[in-house]
DNA sequence: CGCACCACAATTTTT
DNA sequence: TTGTGGTGCG
């Protein structure tokens, strides 16, 4: 055997070994798999098994290294050797399999010189798991983090190296936005004609191009642009304010983090070499930024992967640019690219679907989705009347897939915007179709929460002015307003921090009035500052609650809200309680960093079985059985602002085609024929998606024209009269449908009737309501309380 | 200082 | 239509 036959046999077998691991994927994955080294670009389809790819990929990295991708042989490689490989590779019941894995790896990767980076906390968990279950406790040293944990540890620990304190807080987008607006305040800034969000929104978009606040100005300068050298005005105090009080906001932990690899020779070293293999979820999702930093990390090694989807791409706004992803192989040199294109999720109909509505887009890499599946149910076009007729069809619909056995959990309602959401669960609501709605105001957000979370930022780091000033007078404490803004000049005349001047209120003679007052804060935080450093989070936080007084000043007044902010408070509690359970941590600090970069902790229940709805943004990433799309018409989606905007219009249609790929086997899309949104009733066409989809794939539905829905029943309190039918796919004559009424009409407290949805039951009170009755219905699964008329339709009697 | 009332605007969202 | 933020009054 001449050597080069050897090692061609040796590489073969070699890979043939590593491949038996990874059996279970599709020709495809496996190569995405073993593909280690260089830049390689991933495209991932919907439905395709992404996250396996990466998951397997990292295994494949720990267990064999660069062995599947590389043509190097071992030391000493024997013929002995080459036999037992290719008898591994040949039998799959090779008795020493383990000796051939071993001799199969070739520089095996340590876990901790794998980064994983994700835009989600929940991705981030997801991958986190799976990989544990997969690799076991070596899992846990990968670096699978987000983006911004990830440029937190970093920053932890060269924060200095860039003039912050290692300690430095996290801003989140509401706290820049008291700073922007206190300073607007400041600089005479109108916010009229000065949005502080768009201001913001300048300020992120500069960092994104990696400027800082001086060349902003400079610029707007040179330029002679008065309203960009205000909103350079703004910018320079902004970013003096957060460095003055040791904060970084959102942006600043990638940007500081990308300004500390290229700037300082050492750390960038030091990162390069520790990272062998760098992975970057959602792709399309990154900005200028983030492609920075990835890019920073990667090194000359080469060795990054990203995985993406140009066509779910549906974050512009936020400053996601799809350039990244459609330029990948410009800025890594001889790049891979592999598609995934075979889906795992949905039917073929509904795949077709989104091919089709896809392909109308101009800027992207291409990609056909297919399936092994077969075509299944065609997709239902339903034509409503107006907005009500809508909701009552998801509602009807959904209570009929759940008579055939399905769970209320496999249905989803998704929208275009949050708005949409009212009338689906007050129809949801009548119906007793128990549901959840994802979006809205995130715990973190919610005033309590933050206050506390101000205090405890106080007490570890007191320089921190933008929740000192939040907390001073909350709750009150006859610290004026007035008395603050003294205190702050004064600060600032000094050049000393706001706090110093708390504690020595009694120096100034401006602040005489006040001065008791304010000591006895700063005594207050200082206290608990010095508690802080020896006592458990735990209980400190319960300390931190009695000495602020904060619940007291709440429970003073139990009303409805107040009540609510308590128990909120509690759920606060029982966060940091398994925190601390999880992490074994109980320092403040490391509590505060976790709160800062994770906002969902309502989504952590979703075994609850419920319909879930969602704006199409908020869906990303799941699925369901049975998809509805409501609000499919021009002018809502794709959304006024879109029309006549070639690229924005792409970004609807690829939130179209995320929409149409949420759905495993049943998609129905409904537009209304008149809508009332924003209190303003508009007729809209159906939206130009949905004639994109070939009728092959689809199946129209359309309510009769009935004058009954123009008109808004339910609410009629004028007309006592019953005779109006609420489940509208019957055809018109259903006003004079004298059965009809009688079904309705005929129920008494005490029958005993059929539900299809909710099974047998026992109508246990009756109170007439409007034109309508609300029934209370004793099922085995509890007592529900449904409107009469709706409940009619889905229910006879014994 | 807190509460009530009125004007106004309202894609999409994560960290 | 709904929620929020600002102003003015008690």
């Amino acid at each position: 055997m001449t050597e080069k036959d050897f090692k061609t046999r040796y590489i073969r077998a070699r890979k043939a070994v590593i491949e038996r691991d990874f059996a279970n994927l599709n020709d495809m994955q496996i190569k995405a798999v073993t593909a280690t080294e260089g830049p390689l670009l991933l495209l991932a389809g919907a439905g395709s098994g992404k996250t396996t790819v990466l998951i397997n990929r990292i295994a494949n990295l720990l267990r064999y290294g660069k062995a599947s991708d590389s043509e190097e042989l071992p030391e000493n490689a024997s013929e002995a050797e080459l036999k037992i490989l290719e008898d591994a590779a040949k039998d799959e019941n090779y008795p020493d399999i383990a000796e051939a894995r071993r001799l199969s790896a070739l520089e095996p990767c340590e876990p901790w010189r794998v980064i994983a980076i994700t835009f989600t906390n929940k991705a981030a968990d997801e991958l986190k798991t799976r990989l544990e279950r997969m690799l076991g406790a070596d899992a846990r040293d990968i670096w699978a983090q987000t983006f911004h944990s990830a440029c937190v540890r970093i920053l932890r620990s060269h924060a200095d190296k860039l003039g912050y304190d290692r300690s430095f807080t996290i801003y989140d987008t509401s706290d820049s936005l008291s700073v922007i607006k206190h300073i607007a305040k400041e600089l005479d800034i109108s916010d009229k004609e000065f949005p502080p969000k768009s201001i913001l929104n300048y300020i992120s978009k500069a960092k994104d191009e990696f400027q800082t606040a001086a060349d902003f100005y400079t610029q707007a300068s040179a330029m002679n642009d008065i309203r960009r050298k205000i909103i350079g005005q703004a910018f320079i105090a902004y970013s003096k304010r957060l460095k003055d009080a040791n904060a970084m906001d959102f942006d600043d932990l990638i940007y500081n983090t990308v300004l500390l690899l290229e700037s300082n020779k050492d750390v960038r070293d030091y990162y390069q070499k520790l990272f062998k293999y760098v992975l970057i979820d959602e792709y399309q999702d990154t900005n200028n930024l983030q492609y920075r930093l990835a890019a920073a990390l990667t090194g000359k090694r080469g060795n990054i992967c990203v995985v993406g989807d140009d066509d779910q791409s549906i974050y512009k706004f936020r400053g996601a640019t799809i350039e990244n992803i459609l330029s990948f192989e410009k800025q890594f040199k001889n790049a891979r690219v592999i598609r995934l294109e075979q889906n795992y999720r949905s039917m073929g109909n509904i795949l077709g679907a989104a091919n089709a509505v896809i392909r109308n887009n101009q800027a992207r890499k291409g990609k056909e989705l297919w399936t092994k599946k077969d075509m299944g149910e065609k997709l239902t076009l339903y034509i409503a009347q107006n907005e009500d007729d809508e909701a009552r069809y998801v509602a009807s619909s959904i209570l009929k897939s759940v008579e055939l056995g399905e769970n209320f959990r496999d249905n989803a309602v998704l929208y275009r915007i949050n708005a949409q959401s009212n009338k689906i669960e007050y129809s949801l609501k009548r119906n007793s179709i128990p549901y959840r709605i994802i979006g809205g105001t995130r715990f973190f957000d919610r005033q309590e929460i933050k206050d506390i979370l101000a205090y405890l930022c106080v007490i570890l780091s007191p320089q921190d002015e933008l929740r000192l000033t939040r907390v001073v007078n909350n709750p009150p404490r006859g610290i004026g307003e007035k008395t603050v803004e003294t205190a702050q000049s004064i600060a600032v005349a000094e050049g000393s921090a706001l706090f110093e001047v708390l504690r020595n209120a009694n120096r100034y003679p401006a602040l005489e009035r006040s001065a008791v007052k304010l000591r006895q804060f700063a005594n207050m935080i200082d206290d608990l500052r010095l508690l802080s450093e020896s006592t458990p989070l735990d209980e400190l936080f319960d300390i931190v609650l009695d000495k602020t007084g904060y619940v007291r000043a709440l429970e003073l007044k139990p009303t409805d809200e107040n009540t609510a902010r308590i128990e909120n408070i509690g759920e606060l509690k029982t966060n940091i309680l398994s925190y601390i359970k999880e992490t074994g941590e109980t320092s403040l600090a490391g509590f505060l960093d976790e709160v800062a970069l994770y906002s969902d902790i309502d989504n952590y229940d979703n075994d609850s079985n419920c319909v879930t709805l969602m704006t199409m943004h908020s869906a990303k990433g799941l699925e369901f059985d049975n998809v509805y799309i409501i609000g499919v018409e021009e002018g809502i989606f794709p959304g006024i602002r879109s029309i006549g905007e070639p690229e924005e219009m792409e970004e609807e249609r690829r939130l179209c085609y995320v929409g149409i790929t949420r759905a495993r086997k049943n998609l129905t899309l409904i537009c209304a024929r008149q809508r009332m949104l924003f209190g303003r009733t508009s007729a809209n066409n159906p939206s130009r998606f949905v004639e994109e989809i070939p009728s092959e794939f689809i199946e129209r539905k359309a309510a009769l024209r009935n004058d009954s829905f123009t008109t808004r029943p339910e609410v009629s309190s004028y007309s006592a009269s019953p005779k109006k039918s609420y489940l509208n796919e019957r055809p018109k004559y259903s006003t004079a449908l004298p059965q009809k009424q009688d079904v309705s009409m005929s129920f008494k407290v005490g029958d005993a009737i059929i539900h299809t949805a909710f099974k047998d039951g026992v109508i246990v009170k009756l109170t007439p309501m409007g034109g309508d009755s609300l029934v209370e219905i004793e099922f085995e699964s509890g007592v529900k309380r449904l409107m009469l008329k709706a409940a009619a339709e889905h229910m006879r009697k014994k």
